[in-house]
DNA sequence: AATAATCGTTTGTATGATAAATGACGCCAA
DNA sequence: TTGGCGTCATTTATCATACAAACGATTATT
């Protein structure tokens, strides 16, 4: 018997797209699905997760697959396996939240709204500070990556050649903090954000009315002013949150976050 | 021939500790020092690291368990595998840096003094605002759980009672401030902070002398406070700040981290 | 010379077997 | 009855081997 290629074909998404990068394969898929039901509340933790064998009958894969899935799991702390005890999952605490996978696949899972406000107050606490201490760190070669990006960001048509030069602009501001755990943060929240938010809810207006804010980013950090950066980079929060905050409100939740 | 038994053991560390949790395991053994060479920049970004085959000869182990290692670094985003091309080692934006195994081989390969600078500074961040969160949305049952861990610092008569009692109140505020991506945030800061600094420098004196800093907080934070709160973070995070500042410059570094 | 077919290397997947770990159970003794 | 001890069964851990798939390089073909 040799299920090889139709029980890969039923798991992968599209077969019809070979991604450059490998996005599909067996393993990658048992481990995106077994991380979504776990990162969804369908097995709590503590659980005790079915045992190989049933995965493999459940998903038409070999045991080598399923295993490969579980070791990717175990290395973002979701689950944990041990001899004749199985797999269990793993108190919240030792997930590894930040990681991009399972950001992605804990945003997929219904607490949509609530999430995203408190992943805008994270941004509110960093993105201030970071943009301050660009202002005061960044090096000649980082400037010019900011400029770059901005100059595209205003010269863009389209709405996701914008977002595009938006993303790299953030990105920029990172590297110039010069701290190198600010980057990965910065990362993980961009992308998570991007992922569910989708940039769609910017719509075309607000492009223009953000670019003025941006400019203000831009030249507070090139004077090497860190207060103003702090200020401009709130300021520019404060638009975003109200269209969050819109988002939250069309989502149908009364879940508010208290501001400090 | 069966190197079950004589490979498994050259590799992991101290088999006489049959440690509660599996930290031994031969992929885990095989992860951790592939992990730690990539970070330790024995294989740059960009490189092609060994195939399987190789690893297989050089661990003394089957190609499952390499296999198995391999997967975990991929999913820490270390590394990316494809057929007939090899497993490359990331780009360090692709870098799970927020993992903890990552920080961990992170903070064992050199670079230390710099990169406890930099965890220095997103606690600086992080911390005060989640003081103030937690001032702002603490329930009564984490209130209990911050006074209760103070109470365990302010009675503790030896160094690593305290050093325990400290980290279950920060652990508390952090989970006050009921944002769930800080959490993981402050979990991996503490954890890494812990393992690289291992809080020897916090001399029998020092404890005394932060009890009213941290009080200070409690009460702050029992108050609904928040811009209280944060003060007496920052207040009491400078005086840490002193003291890592001294182990940087005790480590002969001249690296200076700017602060905005 | 440009294009197509072929080949070889490397990872991906499957399969089956054995080893090790450990909870559960039953046995024996105090 | 109860507490300790050995056995057993289940599950993961590891090994070995084989074949499939992908794809760069090479060679053949037009």
């Amino acid at each position: 018997m040799k299920p090889h290629k139709s029980a890969s074909k039923a798991l992968r998404g599209s077969s019809k797209t070979p991604q450059k990068s490998p996005r599909s394969s067996l393993h990658r898929s048992v481990a995106q699905d077994i991380g979504a039901r776990i990162l969804n509340g369908e097995f709590a933790p503590g659980t005790l997760l079915p045992n190989e064998a049933e995965w493999c009958k459940s998903f038409g894969v070999s045991r080598t697959a399923v295993r490969e899935a579980i070791k990717m799991l175990m290395g973002k702390g979701l689950i944990i396996s041990r001899p004749r005890i199985g797999s269990r999952v793993q108190p919240r605490e030792q997930w590894n939240l930040l990681d991009r996978d399972v950001l992605a696949w804990y945003c997929a899972a219904a607490k949509q709204s609530h999430f995203l406000a408190h992943m805008q107050q994270v941004r509110e606490i960093l993105e201030p500070e970071t943009a301050a201490l660009a202002a005061a760190n960044h090096t000649a070669e980082q400037m010019r990556a900011i400029e770059d990006a901005y100059e595209e960001m205003a010269a863009a048509k389209t709405l996701a050649a914008w977002n595009d030069a938006d993303v790299r602009f953030h990105f920029a501001i990172l590297q110039a903090a010069g701290n190198e755990l600010l980057v990965p943060l910065g990362l993980v929240i961009e992308s998570a954000l991007g992922s569910m938010f989708n940039y769609t809810a910017r719509q075309k207006g607000d492009v223009g009315r953000t670019l003025p804010g941006h400019a203000r980013i831009l030249s507070a950090i090139r004077a090497r002013r860190p207060n103003a950066a702090r200020l401009a980079v709130r300021k520019l929060l404060g638009d975003t949150s109200r269209i969050v905050g819109q988002v939250i409100q069309a989502a149908g939740k009364k879940q508010r976050v208290v501001r400090a």
